[in-house]
DNA sequence: ATCAAAGTTATGTCTATATATATTGGCATT
DNA sequence: AATGCCAATATATATAGACATAACTTTGAT
């Protein structure tokens, strides 16, 4: 059991505060000492256990309000990470090669529901990409987007049939916000194709949307190759 | 554009920081002033722009090393971040009833592929549970979830007939490891039945494991009822 | 020429202290 | 009983200065 002592780092303030959490020294929906009472303990100042204590809470384990005090939270709710890496990244860092195809490029009005679904004028006219990433010689990720080039110079020239509108995106277009959501979709005869899958096979896909300053800039579906699991650790 | 000023925050000077990051002032793979220069331009103090620059960092758009400096990602490899609420509380916040059903409950060996996933001894009994989560009277989410009760006291006791295991674990157990994974399965007849969906269905399913100081402690998998999306906005 | 030691420097962290701000709880007024 | 005001207090953030540590650079010995 961690004990206090002298020159405790913020690091080991968190530890032992962690400790006394799980051990229930300190209960789920109990308050805390000051931070001023803590870091006359830990013979520390309140600059240090501030940051412990401001982690902790970010981290999930801990709520924080002025004046009412440090609680601990009965439901640690503990926050999965996903770093969003780029297809290429993740294709290589498994060691294989990365490969890319364009399988479709079109101008064309925006179709109601996306119109609806990123707040577009009816029948503007949006860039249509559909493209395939690949390990090595297997389907890794099917790719369908558009892009709403009325912000965004030069889309409409750019060349997408060497490298992919994400690489290109990230280069030119910053962005605000990111909508981003995962769910499951039943492979269609098309994506199931590409993706050497049998239709009706379930899919991972993920589906982003960004905006520039309230501006819509692109929307993705990504259609994972079967199998694929996105995992994390904590 | 932001121009700085005396008494400038940490969130005043992220912000700074990132227009001229958006605005290339700071290109990619571009080092950035030091500290010391920097809480001179902003009338700061090193501590001030160390807090801003270390989120940022946090957040993935910078890069930090000792001496060497801070370094802007030319990808920043932004990180989605997920709440993992109780399905108790996630159903809740959506307005609707929760409401809970044990399935099934048995101990029994460890399946070879629970072994060798959790890293169980062959053979070990294991208590196995199946659970039904409800939003109001529609299926939510079907848990089926393996237990092993070496490590965990008075789990075999306890009385999972009108609360789940994910309730009782919580309060109980804590964890020290979680792996996370999210994939799309297909409904087998079971799961079918159990969330109104038509067998083959696309199912979003969570699979997490818990270990506590290296011991296991459980596997859940957990699977949603048809159109169901993880969402997050960053 | 090569490698190891020493110096330099930018970030990492701690101490000490001060001001700012949100929230609570009590008290007085309506 | 309800409302509005004020003081107390815990967290939020800032300043100033110091030492620690990692990593790059230069110097010096072999």
């Amino acid at each position: 059991m961690a004990a206090p002592r002298a020159n405790m780092s913020y690091r080991d303030i968190k530890q032992v505060v962690l400790d006394r959490i799980h051990n229930k020294i300190w209960a789920p929906d109990s308050l805390l000492p000051s931070e001023t009472d803590l870091a006359e303990e830990f013979s520390s100042t309140r600059t240090t256990v501030n940051r412990a204590l401001r982690e902790l809470a970010e981290e999930g384990y801990l709520e924080r309000k002025r004046k009412a005090g440090t609680r601990v939270l009965n439901a640690p709710v503990r926050k999965a990470q996903f770093a969003i890496p780029l297809v290429r990244d993740e294709i290589s860092e498994t060691g294989a090669e990365y490969r890319y195809a364009l399988v479709q490029r079109a101008v064309m009005p925006a179709p109601g529901w996306l119109s609806a679904r990123m707040n577009i004028p009816h029948g503007r006219d949006v860039l249509h990409l559909r493209c395939m990433h690949y390990a090595g010689n297997a389907p890794f990720q099917y790719e369908v987007r558009w892009i709403v080039p009325d912000s965004i110079p030069d889309v409409l020239e750019a060349d997408f049939s060497r490298s992919g509108p994400n690489d290109w995106l990230v280069q030119k277009v910053p962005f605000t916000n990111l909508e981003l959501s995962f769910l499951a979709t039943k492979a269609d005869q098309s994506v199931a194709e590409f993706l050497d899958a049998q239709a009706g096979d379930p899919i991972f896909t993920a589906e982003r949307i960004t905006w520039l300053r309230g501006q819509p800039v692109t929307l993705a579906k990504l259609f994972f190759a079967p199998g694929y699991r996105m995992t994390t650790n904590l």
